[in-house]
DNA sequence: ACCTGAACACCGTTCAAGT
DNA sequence: ACCTGAACACCGTTCAAGT
């Protein structure tokens, strides 16, 4: 029953790829099935692990994807030269990518290696990308304070928009509490942190 | 076979959380399954369904009881009167907590209702006392802002230290890394948010 | 070499049948 | 009334067998 090689197995991992972001975007992340992907890109579930090790190894991809999604929205909001309202833009995005790609984002968080497993290192690269983004910013607006000081800043800030989205996405999302995340994003962005 | 009634429903109740929770704890939320947790407590899994409506039931009870310890746990660092190392301590606890009890810590973010689906109101209510738990000391060191401020300071402080908790915890945890996110907390703590 | 699909071990959930 | 445990549908993973 072999089919001919329609696809490179780099076309078929491209595939398995996409279809797997569209369920996690449509249903979320508990909807995302071997059998399902399979179906959606017309091939047998054999073929899945023909490019990836295990579901394991596609969801950490899918991760690191999103993430790099994540960074490259952000980026947009990058100003030259850096001003305040630069730190206010990049939170605030940060929510709008939350909201905006719920499934995605939310699979960040709900799917983790076991416990005690390591993380891979070209993941977590993917993910402090975007902790960075904040110190270019902060750095030029800011001619007082050691690097290390600026460093600390920069990841504070990022990580406590992420914790306000993230409660945030983890309750209801009336519109009137999209309203209030927004103004305690733009109250961790005007806070004084060094 | 079915067993004489040695234990009360409540009874039952409370070993099927004791032991689920002691599975979280040593194997992760990944380990938790039925069959695991009745052969645990000297059942069958019929029996665990006579007292949760389901494994989804059961994982919002344990999350909700975790909200409820790490509530506790931050508690004993209330003082009377409050000062600034009040804040910084509670902070710290946070992370703490989670170090501590990483099994149960991350479950609250590994476990999701699917897509679209409500959170219970009795749910909400434990993990949102934990948020308002800053409130109250706040409110003792500042007299020039509004209660709504206040409110706002206390929420973004709580979501800030919950958002670099989790950055660790999702990543390794050397004793390097541990410090990093404390210097982190104690800027949070410090920053002037309003 | 690529791909299939049956087989396996395991999962959550149900419910007729026992005591 | 309480509890069992077999049965069901579904899951991730493997691999002998096809082309």
């Amino acid at each position: 029953m072999a089919r001919r090689s329609e696809h490179s197995q780099a076309e078929i991992k491209q595939m398995v790829l996409e279809a797997a972001e569209d369920i996690v975007r449509e249903n979320g992340y508990s909807a995302l099935k071997v059998r399902k992907i399979a179906a959606d890109i017309g091939y047998t579930v054999g073929s899945i692990y023909m490019v990836f090790a295990n579901m394991n190894d596609l969801n950490m991809h899918i991760k690191a994807r999103t993430w790099q999604k994540l960074y490259q929205y952000l980026q947009t909001q990058l100003t030259q030269p850096a001003t305040p309202a630069t730190m206010k833009n990049i939170a605030l995005a940060y929510l709008d990518f939350s909201v905006d790609n719920e499934g995605l984002w939310r699979m960040l968080f709900e799917h983790q290696l076991a416990l005690g497993e390591p993380v891979p290192d070209w993941y977590l690269q993917e993910s402090q990308r975007v902790f960075g983004l904040m110190h270019a910013p902060i750095r030029q607006l800011d001619h007082t304070h050691s690097d290390n000081e600026i460093q600390l800043a920069a990841q504070v800030l990022m990580k406590s928009v992420q914790g306000i989205a993230m409660q945030l996405l983890m309750q209801k999302q009336s519109l009137e509490y999209i309203k209030m995340a927004k103004s305690e994003i733009v109250v961790s962005t005007h806070a004084k942190l060094i």
